[in-house]
DNA sequence: TTATATGTTCTTGT
DNA sequence: TACAAGAACATATA
């Protein structure tokens, strides 16, 4: 679930239910999402203190205290913020408990996501080295980072050291929109098909996010909700394809999206 | 029961 | 050495 859009609204929750709020306690359900840091240092930087801006890097959230730290969240496959209102989530694996708010509580199904305490926001980004936000890279960024490599369009979308935020789904869904095959090299995009690629991008994350990442609530002409082998493409009635590119499937159209050398 | 799954990171191979 | 592709990770769902 969780790519650039997914992580954008989790950001809204965060800020309508944990910003500028005294943190009281925490409680840490499942210790394994911790990275880097050990419970009684998570409850010793976080007690008292209060979260006063976040900041979203590709699929991560960066949410900065008033110590200057910042705490990192990342949902891997099956993460999310679920605001406790009542019941528990099943799944949650940290809990914050606020002042004068309902508690929020960081889930991971999978425990495939984390979250770690870093030093600062963009201390953690230049450690990861995380290229720029999909959503505000320029195109002159976009160009000159995704020329230089040499595998597949698709594996260098979804590179987060390149351009951060894309993922399998979104990446199919961009190169879909842009009509180019997810097979096809780098080296054989030229400067018209990284322009069109940079625009259709963006277009496609704004699209996305206004529709509150919501597939069932997008427009039509959308690759997202017909990613089945067979399915009809929504656009020019082709057949749906699907392959396997770096590890992961890939879905498109074959009648639409042809390949290039 | 088995195959598949949106993530990153570590390992392997060219 | 550098880059790119593949495996592993944990667990729910079809």
């Amino acid at each position: 679930m969780p790519e650039l859009p997914d992580v954008q609204v989790m950001k809204e929750v965060f800020d309508r239910c944990a910003l500028n709020s005294r943190i009281d306690d925490l409680e840490v359900v499942n210790a394994k999402v911790l990275r880097g840091v050990d419970e009684k240092k998570l409850k010793e930087s976080l007690r008292g203190k209060t979260f006063v801006e976040s900041v979203r890097r590709g699929k991560y959230i960066l949410a900065g205290l008033d110590t200057g730290q910042a705490l990192v969240f990342h949902f891997g496959m099956t993460g999310y913020f679920h605001q406790r209102n009542g019941e528990p989530d099943k799944y949650r694996c940290i809990s914050f408990v606020f002042e004068n708010k309902p508690s929020l509580e960081y889930v991971s199904i999978r425990l495939l996501g984390g979250v770690s305490l870093s030093g600062s926001v963009n201390g953690f980004i230049n450690e990861k080295k995380l290229g720029p936000d999909a959503l505000s890279c320029t195109q002159q960024e976009f160009e000159s980072r995704l020329s230089a490599g040499s595998g597949s369009v698709k594996s260098a979308l979804m590179d987060q050291e390149k351009i951060s935020g894309l993922g399998n789904i979104y990446a199919d869904e961009i190169l879909y929109q842009a009509h180019i095959h997810p097979l096809t090299p780098l080296s054989s995009l030229g400067e018209k098909q990284l322009k069109s690629l940079h625009r259709t991008m963006h277009r496609v994350l704004d699209v996305a996010i206004r529709h509150h990442a919501n597939p069932a609530e997008m427009p039509g002409g959308y690759l997202l909700t017909h990613r089945k082998k067979g399915e009809k493409c929504p656009r020019c009635d082709g057949e749906v394809k699907k392959i396997n590119v770096s590890g992961r499937s890939s879905y498109y159209c074959e009648s639409c999206q042809k390949k290039v050398q």
